[in-house]
DNA sequence: GATTGACTCGTACATCGTACGATGCGACTA
DNA sequence: TAGTCGCATCGTACGATGTACGAGTCAATC
């Protein structure tokens, strides 16, 4: 849509901060670039969550006027899809040759997903009304190649990627909803105790279950499942 | 917090519009009340999305001041809160006496909340950052009970109980991510062809998964692993 | 008639995203 | 040197939003 935004963009000398007037009135942010401000959208929805950002303090901590982000960005949405497939991003397993532990592999990187977004518990929030980003879809494309190296037969193939995606998804969401704050949860547990779910209560399943133990177990089942031996 | 919303809220007497002046300017709506406000709210969603739904149209809609909303809510989270559950509310399987078939009853609970979910696609947005409702607590409940009775043992049952959820939570949150406007579409297929995810593109993955199919396989995957016999 | 409590709503304000246009600056050309 | 142009920054302003506050209405009670 907009014309605006051209390939050099964030790319310009990085400025030789060598010569006279070292001291400026803010000490002189650095320029800013599609990186400094996607970096620093990822800091404050760390520290302040998916309501703390607002184009206004994203534009003091970088020390700009606010309307200077629009010329790197067309909007707040952007914004946001950027900082979201910036902590997605995924440098592969640990040894790069192509190994036979296609298992190993797969689990890995679920794992890595999973991990990488109860980091930023944010994310699981934007992620259902995000369009899937680069670093989505190469995560996607990853369990795909894989899969298939392992024997998964084409016809067999979306099924299994679609299982084992939906199931981290919902594994990530669902962790993430219950990392609320001590008020929250203990708003949660009067519920329980006033209204009456038993059985949930016996088990306590919301207070101390194992969540990383049973993602593996539900994982593995999966694996079982999907792909031959 | 506030001390205001009273026990009768809503239940005012349903003014009995029996007597005269019949005639009136906006044809007189019926009085404000929770569950009016609710199903308003679900019905503004339903149409306009997550952004669509604002404290002035909700007004607007139920001919009413803006502020007068406030008497029956506390702020407009609760009307998120409130219109999410109203629509996760679960009747319960076809017959009701106990039945052998626990299988089948899972499934069904699992894929009456799927098709809730989906017919409502805010929901999904909605729910990874909103706490657990009755109804949401209710249907974990069943799905405990139901696996309880089925001969989980309690040591394993949490890892059963989440691994479902985590499932289903997923391919509904997946599934309405995917169910953007072709704009959006069209977008997606043109990264695709753009930067290169080949095996993606050639599984057509994104483009004709047999969602339903993909979901029911994967869910028997779960069980087959989750559940004895 | 006075009081009370349930309920409604107009006004006002702070905060948000962003459209618009002015401004500065380095690198070109004439 | 003067003029032009594209990149980049930013101040101002506008419409929209959530909601605090307090005044208003009306029925039931004393």
């Amino acid at each position: 849509m907009a014309v605006k935004r051209n390939g050099t963009q964030g790319k310009r000398s990085q400025r030789i901060s060598v010569s006279l007037q070292s001291v400026q009135e803010p000490l002189s942010e650095p320029p800013l670039s599609l990186e400094r401000i996607v970096a620093t959208a990822v800091e404050l929805l760390d520290a302040q969550g998916v309501d703390g950002l607002t184009m206004r303090r994203l534009a003091d901590r970088l020390g700009s006027g606010v309307m200077s982000l629009y010329w790197h960005v067309d909007n707040k949405e952007e914004v946001f899809d950027l900082a979201l497939d910036s902590v997605l991003e995924y440098r592969g397993p640990p040894q790069m040759v192509e190994s036979q532990d296609w298992r190993g592999e797969v689990v890995h990187m679920l794992d890595d997903w999973r991990a990488s977004m109860l980091r930023h518990p944010w994310s699981a929030s934007l992620l259902p009304r995000r369009a899937l980003g680069p670093n989505i879809l190469g995560r996607l494309e990853l369990l795909s190649k894989t899969l298939s190296r392992a024997g998964v037969a084409d016809t067999d193939l979306n099924v299994a990627i679609w299982s084992l995606w939906n199931y981290v998804m919902g594994a990530t969401i669902t962790r993430g909803s219950f990392d609320l704050s001590d008020d929250d949860r203990a708003a949660a547990q009067q519920r329980l105790t006033s209204e009456r779910y038993p059985t949930i209560e016996r088990s306590r399943l919301l207070l101390d279950s194992d969540w990383d133990g049973a993602f593996r177990k539900g994982l593995d089942f999966l694996l079982d499942g999907l792909a031959p031996g």
